[in-house]
DNA sequence: TTGAAAGCGCTAACAG
DNA sequence: CTGTTAGCGCTTTCAA
C-alpha cells in the first residue's frame, strides 16, 4: 500500500520546495522560471511515484472545484440520460466533471440535491427544475452561481434557460393527426402546471381549435408505473369511444398507451392514429412505427453547455438568455391512415 | 449575495468558539456537555442563516468524502442507467453520493476516470471494468479502497463481484428458439474477450452442442453506431440464408437487428425467431413482441450497494465475494414459431 | 462546559 | 530561480 504522497512528501524527496513543486505540477514552471534541472527531477519523479494531486485541497484552497452539478428528472429516463451524457462529454472536455443526481420532479428531492450540491461547492448548475423550486434558483443566482435551466424554466428567473418549442411542437403534432384524417383527437399527458406541460397543451388547443373540434384530455400524475398509466389510458379510451387519434404528452406516456391499444385490440394507424412527444430509438421498429415529434437532444446537450462554459468563463458579455430549440416532426406509419 | 458563512463566522456571532459550534453542527453537543443554552442558540442561528457545512474541508480533514465513484459503460444505456438508478437511490439511504463516469467500454477512459476519481478521494469504486483495467484495480484494492465490480470481472481480482450467470442465460434463450423449431440459429455478438461475453457464447455454443448444430456467429466492434450494426447483421443474413434464429449478446444488438430484419423484409416468428439478451421497456409492445433474457437490475443494484455498504463500514467479516444472480427468460411471441 | 492550536494538501503573495 | 508564510473550512486532541 503505497503511502499518500503530498506536495510536501515530494518536495522533501527532490530537494525543493513544495512551491516549486506546485508550479511545476501545474504546468508553470517555465513561465515562473524554475530551472529545466528542477522541471526534469520533479516531473520524473511524478511519473515514477503516480502521483495525482488532490483535488479537494485544491478546491478548498481556490474555491473552485472543477465540478458541475446536474439536476435530472430521473437519470434512467432516455431523454435525460441522453441529455446528461452530452452534457458528460462536452464539459469534459473543458476541463470540468458532472455530479448527476435525480429529483423524480419533486421539490423536496430537487432541494435535497441543491443543499448536497452547494456543500460540494459546486461551480455551476444545470437544472431541469421542479415546481416550486424558484426561491432556491434565486438564491444560487443571488450568490453569483452560473444557472442553466432546461426542460423547462420559470420566466421571472435571471437564468438561462435552454427549452424547446413545446407548443409548436404538439401543434404540429396533432395537426399532422388531422391532415392525416383522423377526426377525433385525444391528448394524454400530465397533471402538471409546469410550462413545458402546459404549452403542450396549449398547442394541441390551438391545433384543435382551428377545427373546434371537442378537446379530449386526459392527465395523469407523476410519477406513476407504465401499468399505472396503461390502466388510466386504457379507461380513457372505453369512455372516449369515439377518439380515433391521440397525442402524448411524453415519452413513457406513449409507451404506457401503445399497452393500452394492445390490451384493448385497437390496432394503430387503423382504428387509432398516434402521435409521441419525444423520439425513442424504437419508435421505428414497431408495428407500425410510431410517428413522434423529437426533441433535438444533442442540440439541447451542447447549448446547456456552451452556455455552462460562457458562464463559467465569466465572459463580460455574457446575459442569462432563453434558447428556444425547435422539435421535429418524424413523420412515420402511425399517424397515417389506411 | 449572502456572504461565505464559516464556522468560525458562526463561532464570533453567536459568541462561542468554532469547537463548540462544529460540535453541535454534528449533533454530539449533548455527549460533549455542551449547555442546552448554547447548542439552541446555535441551532437557532443556524436554521436562520441557512448555513449548509463546506463538505470539501470536512473531506480534507477527515479523509472521507462520503461520494462514491461508479463507472458504467454509457450513462445512456438503459441497463447501465437502470443500475446506475437503483445505486444512486441505495447508496443515498446510506449517505453516500455517486459520481458516474461513462467508460465507452475504453481502457484509456476508464484510466482517466479513475485518476479523476481517485483525485476525488472518493471512498469506493463500483466499476463495470474495461479490458485491460486489471492493474489499476489492483492499485486501488492495494489502497485499501472497497471495490465492486458488476456485469463482469477477472476471477484474478480480490474484488467483490455481482454479475449474473451469461452462460446459462444464453444457453436457455438458444434453447428456447430450438425447443420453439427453429432449427439454424445465429448468435450476433461484440469482439469481446470479456468474461460476460465470452460466457454469453459460450452458452450459445453448449445449447448448439447438444443437437450438434452448426454455430454461426456475427461479432461486431464496440461503439459502432445502429446502422453499422444493422448492415453487418443484414450481410451476415444474406450470407447464412438458412438461419432461422437468432440470439442477439446485447439489448442494442436486438434493436440493430431488428432493423435489419425489417429491411430485409424477413417476419419475425415466422421467417425468423429471436431472442435477445437484456429485456427492454418496449420489446412487449413490438409486433410480435421479443423474448428476451433479462437480467435482474434491480436486484444487481441492490447487492452492490448491500456489498459497497458493507466494506465502507470496514466489517471484518466482509470478505471480497462473487455474487451470481440468475437471469429470466421473459417468453414472448418471437420465439414462438407461426 | 468550553476554547486554543495544529493540520488535512494545496496555492498565492511576497521575499529573497 | 526558489522558499516562506498564511490560510481555504473543518475536526481533533489537549488543556483549561
Amino acid at each position: 500500500m503505497s503511502k499518500k504522497q503530498s506536495i510536501h512528501t515530494i518536495a522533501k524527496e527532490v530537494g525543493l520546495s513544495a512551491t516549486t513543486v506546485s508550479l511545476i505540477i501545474n504546468g508553470v514552471g517555465k513561465e515562473n522560471r524554475i530551472s529545466d534541472a528542477a522541471i526534469k527531477r520533479v516531473e520524473d519523479y511524478l511519473e515514477k511515484i503516480d502521483y495525482s494531486p488532490n483535488v479537494l485541497a485544491k478546491a478548498l484552497r481556490t474555491g473552485k472545484t472543477n465540478v458541475i452539478g446536474m439536476l435530472v428528472e430521473d437519470i434512467s429516463d432516455p431523454f435525460f440520460s441522453s441529455i446528461a451524457r452530452g452534457v458528460e462529454v462536452g464539459l469534459e472536455e473543458a476541463g470540468y466533471r458532472i455530479f448527476f443526481m435525480s429529483t423524480k420532479n419533486k421539490l423536496e428531492n430537487a432541494k435535497f440535491c441543491l443543499d448536497v450540491l452547494k456543500g460540494y461547492n459546486v461551480d455551476g448548475y444545470i437544472i431541469a427544475p421542479t415546481p416550486g423550486l424558484e426561491k432556491e434558483i434565486k438564491k444560487l443566482t443571488k450568490a453569483g452561481k452560473p444557472v442553466v435551466l432546461y426542460d423547462r424554466y420559470s420566466p421571472e428567473l435571471q437564468t438561462c434557460n435552454i427549452v424547446v418549442d413545446n407548443r409548436r411542437g404538439a401543434m404540429t403534432g396533432a395537426m399532422e393527426l388531422m391532415n392525416a384524417g383522423y377526426k377525433n383527437i385525444g391528448l394524454v399527458t400530465l397533471v402538471s402546471k409546469q410550462v413545458q406541460m402546459e404549452d403542450r397543451k396549449l398547442g394541441y388547443i390551438d391545433a384543435l381549435g382551428t377545427i373546434h373540434s371537442e378537446k379530449r384530455v386526459l392527465e395523469v400524475p407523476y410519477n406513476q408505473t407504465t401499468e399505472q398509466n396503461t390502466l388510466a389510458i386504457r379507461e380513457f379510451l372505453l369512455k372516449n369511444t369515439t377518439l380515433d387519434g391521440m397525442l402524448f404528452g411524453t415519452n413513457y406516456l406513449a409507451i404506457a398507451g401503445l399497452q393500452a391499444f394492445k390490451d384493448l385490440k385497437l390496432t394503430v394507424g387503423k382504428d387509432i392514429g398516434v402521435v409521441g412527444f419525444d423520439d425513442n430509438t424504437n419508435f421505428a421498429l414497431f408495428t407500425p412505427s410510431i410517428t413522434a415529434i423529437a426533441q433535438p437532444v444533442e442540440h439541447i446537450a451542447r447549448c446547456i453547455v456552451k452556455e455552462m462554459v460562457t458562464a463559467l468563463a465569466k465572459d463580460p458579455n455574457w446575459l442569462p438568455t432563453t434558447t428556444i430549440l425547435n422539435t421535429t416532426l418524424v413523420k412515420r406509419e402511425s399517424s397515417t391512415k389506411v
